[in-house]
RNA sequence: GUGGGUGUAGCUCAGCUGGCAGAGCACUAGGUUGUGGUCCUGGGUGUCGCGGGUUCGAACCCCGUCACUCACCCCA
């Protein structure tokens, strides 16, 4: 037995790195003003199929669909942005207060054949902005991503950002694009010009270098942007500008999702092999109409959590393994009962401790210790107990000392709180 | 969906032209009564991914299949 393809086990060995990006999303975004919201896995089918876009890869080939026994089409979600979108218009968010600030961290799921850096359940960190129509909002998205890399001691990360525009100035720029492929189609790739009638914004994506050559002066979309939008991508970029934010003008990025509006953005890197979006987001000021709610501004990210656990492992950023407070080792059935009370204290009063039940032999145990790195070892046995003392050792210096029985543990909790002070101001 | 690479011990991998299944690490037990990291000695570990075929004989050659992996595509 063996878990199904493109899925994966996160063992507790690994686990310590996601906490650790759990922690600093937490405190990060909720100093941003972000509040946590919690949805569901699986979904109508349609809600994606309508956000997302019928022709988009996502719900074309993607998605993990199927119907449940009543015969209704769920899927199980690909992205989190519809659905919190869906909530947010359930719930009726915006008539109590139309500006939200929502994250989330969770699995998602798309069944794509799997490679490095791409799993069919994957997990992301997703965060959105309701009724806020100001580049502020944009550029501080940004920011925040790029403070969360930077806290997590991430580098060698670019933020790539573009303008996509709005249905004000798509038509225009979608007639010029569609003239100028014409003229270029003899040297363009088959997928290519099927994108023509589907989607043909996706064509500037092409990474195939022949199709990219042709492509080199293609119209793009900021050069077409009505007065609102462009004014909307000034602001955005003097903003990160006056903030010491490096980006770069990216005239061909284009997200796989219809629903974009405006600004565009990832951040890539270069370690990932193929995969080079560690996060993306954008703006989709359509989006919330277009599922049943009033006309509300939005824009949202999300962070390839694996990859970016990747990236953090390749540059060395896993966070040390906590080391044991005290280990105990109890010789003999009457010492093993009182030790087992004496851990069980020491736990509830939050030192970490550990001790062995299999009755193995001192050397062994020593070398248990050792190997779950102690900082203390109390040694109890038969000759100890009926002296009504035991022994601690320090493991980094070696030193023993006699502690007598009747108190024991609060004199155990204050050497290794002392311990962990004195670890810490190190 | 398409193509390349790889499947041998818990892990990393050797295994020659087809001839008894191997190493290091890890694990475990000892090295005079009850003291770790180093050192020494001993110990266990296998559906050689799976199923066929060729052969006196297959981890090795052939066919199929599955899994992993990388790339295309797409995206986080």
């Amino acid at each position: 037995m063996q878990t199904i393809r493109g899925f994966r086990d996160i063992l507790p060995e690994q686990i310590s790195i996601w906490q650790k990006v759990e922690k600093e999303v937490t405190t990060l975004f909720e100093a941003f003003g972000f509040k946590e919201i919690r949805i569901p896995i699986l979904e109508k089918n349609r809600l994606f199929a309508r956000s997302i876009g019928e022709v988009t890869d996502i719900v074309e080939k993607e998605m993990y669909t199927f119907e449940d026994r009543k015969g209704d089409k769920l899927t199980l979600r690909p992205e989190a942005t519809a659905p919190i979108v869906r909530s947010y218009i359930q719930h009726k968010m915006y008539a109590s207060d139309p500006v939200r600030k929502l994250y989330m961290i969770g699995p998602m799921f798309r069944r794509e054949r799997p490679q490095k850096g791409r799993y069919r359940q994957f997990y992301q960190i997703d965060a959105e902005i309701f009724g806020v129509e100001s580049a502020y909002a944009d550029s501080e998205l940004i920011f925040l991503l790029n403070e969360l890399f930077k806290r997590l001691g991430l580098t060698g990360l670019s933020a790539h950002i573009n303008s996509l525009g709005c249905p004000e100035c798509r038509p225009s720029f979608q007639n010029a694009l569609l003239d100028f492929i014409e003229s270029k189609k003899d040297r363009l790739c088959e997928n290519c010009l099927r994108r023509m009638d589907k989607n043909p914004l996706r064509i500037l994506d092409c990474k195939i270098p022949d199709c990219k050559k042709a492509l080199a002066n293609a119209p793009a979309t900021i050069d077409y942007l009505c007065h609102d939008c462009s004014n909307h991508f000034d602001t955005v970029k003097t903003t990160l500008e006056k903030q010491g934010l490096d980006f770069i003008v990216d005239k061909s990025l284009v997200r796989g999702l219809d629903y974009y509006t405006r600004t565009a953005w990832e951040i890539q890197t270069t370690t990932l092999g193929a995969q080079s979006a560690v996060a993306g987001g954008g703006r989709y000021d359509g989006l919330v109409q277009e599922l049943g709610g009033p006309q509300t501004p939005a824009i949202g990210f999300a962070i390839g959590f694996d990859r970016l656990v990747e990236v953090m492992e390749q540059i060395d950023k896993i966070p040390e393994e906590p080391t044991l407070d005290l280990f105990i080792i109890c010789l003999g059935d009457t010492a093993m009962e009182k030790g087992y009370h004496w851990s069980c204290e020491l736990n509830q009063a939050g030192i970490r401790t550990e001790m062995d039940f299999r009755g193995k032999s001192m050397k062994a145990l020593m070398k248990r210790a050792d190997k779950l790195n102690a900082q203390h070892v109390l040694i109890a046995g038969e000759n100890e107990l009926i002296k009504n003392a035991v022994v601690l050792r320090n493991m980094n210096t070696k030193k023993q000392v006699s502690l007598a029985l009747e108190t024991l543990v609060p004199e155990l909790i204050k050497i290794c709180k002392n311990n962990i002070e004195e670890i810490h101001s190190d």
